[in-house]
DNA sequence: CAAACCGCTGCAAAAATTGCATCACACTAA
DNA sequence: TTAGTGTGATGCAATTTTTGCAGCGGTTTG
C-alpha cells in the first residue's frame, strides 16, 4: 500500500533516532526522506520532530502522530487479511512475543499445525521477557503475547490464562525420579539448575523460598531454558519448568515431576493481544486455535 | 494530508457510482481517478470496484476496505485535533446530525455558546430523521446525533436520554391557555396542527391514540415545525411540541402547558455518536457541553 | 582546531501523475 | 437493426512530484 510510504517512513525515523540513519536502513536517500518529513509537517503544520544536534527525536505531536500510524499500519493489515480471507486463499502474518517455555514444543507444533491447513500464512516468533511482550504489542511488533507470571500490564488485553504447575525434570536413574510428587525441600536437598531471569519460574520460587528456612543454591544458572534441561539430563541434576516447556508425555530419556503445590503455588501462562487493538484475521484464527489448544490440555481461565 | 488523497478518491467515486462522475466533483480528470483506482486494486491484489455497464459498485473487499478508509478518515481528524489542541489553539469541526426539534433554539444557543470559547472551531448542522441520522454517523458526515423516539439502532452508541414531556402550545387568548394542565382530549377538541412525519411527537401521539377512542384529525399538517408554531399562533389553533423545540422561558406572545402523561408518554431525545469511534477532540468537548446543559434543564438518564 | 555528524537547500535527473484523444463495450431509443 | 450515449480502459505526451547529488551551516567530539 502505496499511501503509507510516509508513514513507514516516519515511525522508521522516529525509532532510530535520526533521519540519515533511517534513510540509510530504509534504502533511500536523506535528502528525500528528509524532505517527506518537513512535507509532512508542513501538512500538519506543527513539527513532528525535534531537531537536537545529534539526530531527531518526536516532538509531542510526534508522539500523538505516532500513536495513529501504527494505528493504521495495523488496521491496514487487518484489512489486507479481511479481504485476502473472501478471496479464498488465507495469506497473513502473525508475529508472536512469547517467552523461551513456548520455544521447544508447543510454539513449533502448533504453528506447523496451522501452516499446514493455510500455507499462506507466515509466523515471527520472538523472544521477549514481560516488559518487552508489551512494547512489542504497542508498537505493532508482535501481534499476540504469551507471557509467564507475574502479568501487570496496562496495555495488554487478556484472553485467557494457563494453569501451569512447577515441574522438576530429571533423568530417569536420579534418586528422586522413583517418587510420584517432589516436595520442594527434596529437591532442593541435591544439585539444581536453575534460570536466572527474575521472571517465571525463577520469580516464583524466590517467592516461595522467601519466608522458608529454604535457600535456593542452583549449582547451574542460565537465561536459557533449552541448556538447563540439557544440562539437567546430561549431569544428572534437577531442572524446575513448566509442562508447557517439555515434551508432550513421557518421555523415557527424562522423567517430569510435579511440585507439591504447597511449595510453590501454580504458575500462569497469560495470552494477550494489544487492549483495544483487532487483531488481523489470521493472528486471530491462530490465537483462537492455541487458545483451544491450551484449554484441552491445561486448567484455564 | 495528502496521502489519504486515494482513500478519499475512493469513497467519492463509492458515494457517486460513477468514476467520471465523481471525477468531476473531485475537480480531477476521469482518467487519473481510474487509474488511481486500478493502481490500488493492484496493490491489494483484488478488484474494488465491480464494473458495470452504468458505472461502477463496490465490491466485497471494497465494502472492507471503504469501512477502512472512513476510519482512517475520521482518525486523522480526531489526531489533527489533539495536535492543534497542545500547541495552544483549538480548531476543528464538529458535524451534528439532528431532528428538527433542536434547530430554532437549543443548537444555535449552544453552538455560539462553544464557539464564544473557542472561535477556531466550526459546526455543521444536518436535519435527518433516526435512520438518515444512523447513516450520517457511519458515513462520518456526521460526529454527534440527537434524535427523537423511537430509537433502535445498533451503531449508536447512546451517551444520554433526554426526558421529554409533550407541550401543548398556544396563542395567549386561546380557551385553553387558562388550565394549568391539559388533557389530551381537551386539545383535540379543538383544532390543532400536527407535524406529518411518523417519528417523534406525531409517533407519540399515535401510539397514544391507537387503543383509544380519540382521534388525530388535524386541520393542518407539515413537516415543518417552525411552520406548525408559527402557524399555530397566527390562526390561534393548538399545537404539540417538545419542551426543547420552544423558546426558553415564559413569553407574552406564547403559551406552554403539559399534556397530562396519563394521555401521552413523555418522549426521549437521545444523544448519541458512532459504536466504537473516538470522537475528535472538538467533537467531544462539543458533546461534553450540550450533555450537561440538557443534564442541567431536563430529567435524564 | 579539525573531524565527524547532523539537518537542510539548490539544482538537475528520474519517476510518477495527469490530461487528451481514443477504444471497446453495453445499453437505449428510434 | 442502427445510431447514439454513457461507461471504464489505454497509449502517449505534458506536467508535476519525488529523488539523488553536492554542498552549506551548525554542534559535538577528540
Amino acid at each position: 500500500m502505496r499511501h503509507l510510504t510516509s508513514l513507514r517512513y516516519i515511525e522508521a525515523v522516529a525509532k532510530s533516532g535520526s533521519i540519515r540513519r533511517a534513510a540509510e536502513s530504509l534504502a533511500i536517500n536523506s535528502t528525500a526522506l528528509n524532505r517527506r518529513i518537513l512535507a509532512v509537517e508542513a501538512d500538519l503544520g506543527v513539527p513532528i520532530f525535534e531537531r537536537l544536534p545529534r539526530g531527531v527525536r518526536l516532538s509531542a505531536a510526534g508522539e500523538i502522530l505516532l500513536q495513529h500510524i501504527r494505528d493504521q499500519l495495523g488496521d491496514m493489515d487487518r484489512v489486507k487479511g479481511l479481504i485476502a480471507d473472501l478471496s479464498g486463499e488465507r495469506r497473513g502474518h502473525v508475529s508472536i512475543a512469547c517467552s523461551q517455555a513456548l520455544l521447544p514444543y508447543f510454539l513449533p507444533e502448533q504453528i506447523s499445525l496451522y501452516r499446514r491447513a493455510h500455507p499462506g500464512v507466515t509466523f515471527g516468533v520472538h523472544v521477549r521477557d514481560r516488559d518487552e511482550a508489551e512494547q512489542s504489542l504497542i508498537s505493532r511488533e508482535a501481534d499476540i503475547a504469551l507471557v509467564f507470571e507475574p502479568v501487570r500490564m496496562s496495555d495488554l488485553e487478556l484472553l485467557l490464562a494457563v494453569r501451569q504447575r512447577i515441574e522438576a525434570v530429571l533423568h530417569p536413574d536420579h534418586p528422586l525420579a522413583a517418587k510420584k510428587t517432589l516436595r520442594l525441600r527434596e529437591c532442593l536437598s541435591f544439585p539444581i539448575a536453575l534460570p536466572t531471569a527474575p521472571y517465571g519460574v525463577r520469580h516464583l520460587l524466590e517467592n516461595a523460598t522467601r519466608r522458608s528456612s529454604l535457600k535456593l543454591t542452583p549449582v547451574v544458572e542460565s537465561d536459557s531454558f533449552e541448556f538447563l534441561y540439557r544440562h539437567a539430563l546430561e549431569e544428572k541434576i534437577v531442572t524446575l519448568q513448566i509442562p508447557l516447556g517439555l515434551p508432550p508425555g513421557d518421555t523415557p530419556a527424562l522423567v517430569r515431576r510435579s511440585i507439591d503445590t504447597r511449595d510453590v503455588p501454580d504458575g500462569m501462562v497469560y495470552v494477550g493481544q494489544l487492549k483495544g487493538r483487532i487483531l488481523p484475521v489470521a493472528a486471530s484464527r491462530f490465537c483462537a486455535q492455541i487458545m483451544s489448544a491450551f484449554a484441552e490440555r491445561y486448567e484455564c481461565i
